[in-house]
DNA sequence: GTAATTTCTAAACCTAACTTTAGGTCAAGG
DNA sequence: CCTTGACCTAAAGTTAGGTTTAGAAATTAC
């Protein structure tokens, strides 16, 4: 009985809950490199499971997994993060959860705006703004004209 | 030359900014329902304007297209949203919108309280709330333990 | 009248983040 | 030893919201 023979993926799947299809998926994506066993089988560090949370963590955050591999790649030696890391890491996400609360808020606001309004005034209404909606979606400015509402 | 024998779909698009791929796929989702002239092309009313516009501000809004379509439906005889309409469809997108912002923020704040902290102490960081993760997706509950932080 | 646009349908393709399936191998318990 | 359960790979399937393609028919423009 060896003292540290690693997790098998099941082991991991069991702590982290995930499942073990996405802790494969996940290899594949490059975000973690377990070793093998004398049988093929995935052999992973304790540390994993602190990438894994690392990951899941970044995913309530709204990152894709490319994202995420890049912020764990940058990490020197590819360890798991450390506290100064972290810290740097989190200021980052705070950023960008910041940008999406103010987002949503600018949008509820324009929305008040407009409640009762009924107004669906496609060349007035602030719902429309083109320049919000063309920064939400990479698809290109949209702009609406005309119509008159129902009666 | 008619008063009004309708909108082609090119000129849905053209006065919407949706791709003509876009338009006859919401048909496909039962959207709106064109009806078609002798030559078996499209042909909209004034009114799809509005339901198309309705349809892209509540994607704005994060409504997928089949709550988006409950919405519409459920306007007696399928009617454009008026006014009155507008005014309950739109409480409905403040609520959902206010929940998501409260969400987020809820985040955030979990989050100043872990900068600098590095803990990733599964059992211990808010970051891991079970609950909260439980209600962001319906994949099953998952739960962390474990693993202690690097140094 | 003819050429250039539009439009038509059906089916295939796209991304993200996985899951499922099929057919086999490995490891652990009795 | 033998069975059961965990694990393996590769490929296909899933969902959402569309886009692209191909080949044909309709419409519009000149």
């Amino acid at each position: 009985m060896p003292v540290n023979d690693g997790l098998s993926i099941g082991a991991l799947a069991a702590r982290t809950g995930l499942a073990v299809s996405a802790i494969r998926y996940y290899e594949a994506q490059g975000l973690i490199k377990p070793w093998r066993n004398a049988g093929g089988q995935r052999r992973f560090e304790r540390a994993d499971l602190r990438r894994l949370s690392f990951v899941m963590i970044a995913q309530q955050f709204g990152f894709t997994l490319p994202q995420i591999k890049s912020e764990l790649d940058q990490l020197p030696g590819g360890r798991t993060p450390t506290k100064a890391d972290w810290t740097r890491i989190s200021e980052g996400f705070r950023a960008a959860l910041d940008a999406r609360i103010t987002t949503l808020t600018k949008l509820r606001d324009n929305l008040d705006g407009c409640i009762g309004c009924g107004c669906l005034s496609l060349e007035v209404c602030r719902l429309y703004n083109p320049t919000d909606r063309a920064a939400q979606n990479g698809q290109g400015p949209r702009y609406l004209m005309g119509d008159t509402p129902a009666p």
